[in-house]
DNA sequence: TTGTACGCGTTATCAT
DNA sequence: ATGATAACGCGTACAA
């Protein structure tokens, strides 16, 4: 490996002026300058970031936690955050939770032993210590879509509540009275906005949704399947159906096909995140939209002001809140006039 | 930050024993690693991996370079590495090249200054005269699902043209005779092998492909489309198509179905790949199946045994071949016994 | 078993 | 404009 002491001594120049060249500092001259620039590129010198950033206390890199890359939501994210890092000249180590807290902790501090810059983290549900300690700490840090509760950090996100009202209110505006809200886990804050903000458009036109009528599960095409299938069987007489995410609102649609029911003429579906099958020929589900890979950009942007701002003793706590979208497709509709039994 | 010599100084020890206790090495008294493991914990001590690399000239991290993570095919790859990385106690840098070499090579120039262990790469379409420089270089590498034409490196994929072989076969033994591949850009090694394949399997039944039914375009379900659009609407003799990767097969439902067709009655479609969205209800595409994870798992345990294996003099040129299986869902059944004009 | 001293490749602070 | 030298945090050969 070449590095800037070989080239030194091939040049007869101190490593000094030989560093300062390939950084085009200023204060060296032209011709020195590029003479060491041919020359470097001639020995095929290639510079070492770890040392580089053992002595200016960076690494370049910043490292992305997220529950699992192959959920069809976390790819997008995953690009944006990439394309801007990358933008800034830094590069991003993405790890994969599982939301399983444990696995998060351990990413956390193994990828904090690689001095990583800062944390991009979507990967958030439940209590973990050592994130706190690691906000306390006041490491470069911005959470992504899904915020720890109760925690005073970055923040970059879709309004959720809002979301869940524009799902409701379309519901609504259709004439469904009967409705059921299918969710995840309702620990993910996310979940919570999606909820309260249907609850409150159907409020606001005077529509309850029955306790029964709302389901807790996981975050799977299999849940929303089987949460659906229980909830229709037992009850015929839901026509719209809110599904926490469009993963859910898949199984929620198989579930009904098989029950018998038409989309969308006998039931009426609204997903939530317009990941990318959604749109598919043959899904082409009604859903909110979230600007996800927008909320990845932003996100390191947001990281990656922070960090060179706190150069320069700035500190802040920043927010950014996108405002979600309708998509209306093929699985919502006017609810028929003729009630069945 | 706590160092090694903030703690050595409040033992009263020296550096080297301190490393050598955190690093639990046999030559140091028990008691000492104790004294010395729990005061670095009190202190919270973290270990600098850009100073322990440094001298180690090891990052602990391996570069991953596909072409767009957004791309379904990818996420299960990237999560197969990331896990078989992170067992070994290694990291996974991505970086997407959306299939630009330009863009490629300064990914590849970047994080090879970031001095990452190794790549594992399935970015490959078209030359690349700085990646075979690195083979020539015998930096640490490994191609993936895709391998540079023409060039010695270690690879693990999968016999796409045995998957070819097991479409065309399958289209054959349900009598189709008028049949049609639509396919992207053949450039890539893997999809003529699928052709290849395919045009294999139809022989041996005395089938032959005519020219104007073998289409080249992207690799999108938007490209399918357009492509099954334009041939299906010249050309109403054709039942069986078989596309070179499930996004494209997607499009080919979209434009069947829009002129009319009803699958699989009037017409057959296979896919490739198995990616997550094939077998979504709404979808279920007969497919061929790859196992996409574990391509990621086998191509990071190969680059690693390679690194460390390197380190005892060993080399070596490794293949690994997995085999693909076919998939029957819904879009394939026998050939109507009656022809349509 | 422990300590001393050097080197990893780079940047930065002094001088010159 | 350039050079000498000290860090950065760690591992390790050599000495003790």
């Amino acid at each position: 490996m070449v590095t800037i002491k070989d080239i030194a001594k091939k040049l007869n120049l101190s490593y000094s002026t030989v560093s300062r060249a390939l950084n085009s500092s200023t204060l060296v001259n032209e011709k020195t300058m590029k003479l060491i620039q041919e020359e470097a590129k001639k020995m095929g010198y290639t510079p070492n970031a770890l040392a580089r950033g053992l002595v200016l206390k960076k690494s370049g890199i910043i490292g992305m936690i997220i529950p699992d890359i192959t959920n069809p939501f976390f790819p997008a994210l995953a690009r944006g955050a990439e394309d801007a890092a990358v933008k800034r000249g830094y590069n991003l180590l993405i790890c994969n939770t599982d939301w399983n807290i444990k696995l998060e902790t351990r990413h956390l501090k193994l990828i904090e032993e690689r001095k990583v810059d800062g944390f991009v983290l979507s990967s958030i549900n439940v209590e973990n210590r050592y994130l706190e300690k690691l906000v306390e700490r006041d490491y470069p840090l911005v959470f992504v879509s899904r915020i720890y509760p109760g925690i005073l950090a970055n923040f970059v996100g879709t309004d959720t509540e809002h979301g869940g009202y524009l799902a409701g209110k379309h519901l609504a505006e259709l004439g469904h009275r009967e409705m059921a809200f299918v969710g995840g886990k309702f620990k993910v804050g996310s979940v919570q906005g999606r909820y309260l903000g249907f609850l409150e458009a159907l409020k606001e036109k005077g529509i309850e949704v029955r306790g029964d009528r709302v389901i807790e599960g996981e975050f799977t095409v299999e849940s929303g399947y089987k949460m659906a299938l229980q909830l229709l069987k037992r009850d015929r007489r839901v026509t719209g159906i809110f599904a926490a995410n469009d993963l859910l609102a898949v199984g929620v649609m198989k579930a009904a096909r098989e029950l018998g029911y038409r989309i969308p003429t006998d039931i009426s579906i609204v997903g939530y995140d317009d990941i990318f099958i959604s749109s598919l020929p043959g899904i082409e589900l009604t859903t909110v939209f979230q600007e996800k890979r927008k909320l990845g950009e932003l996100a390191v942007n947001m990281l990656l002001d922070d960090i060179q701002g706190k150069e320069n003793g700035k500190k802040s706590t920043k927010k950014i809140v996108l405002s979600p979208k309708l998509i209306v497709r093929k699985t919502t509709a006017p609810v028929r006039v003729t009630g069945n039994s």
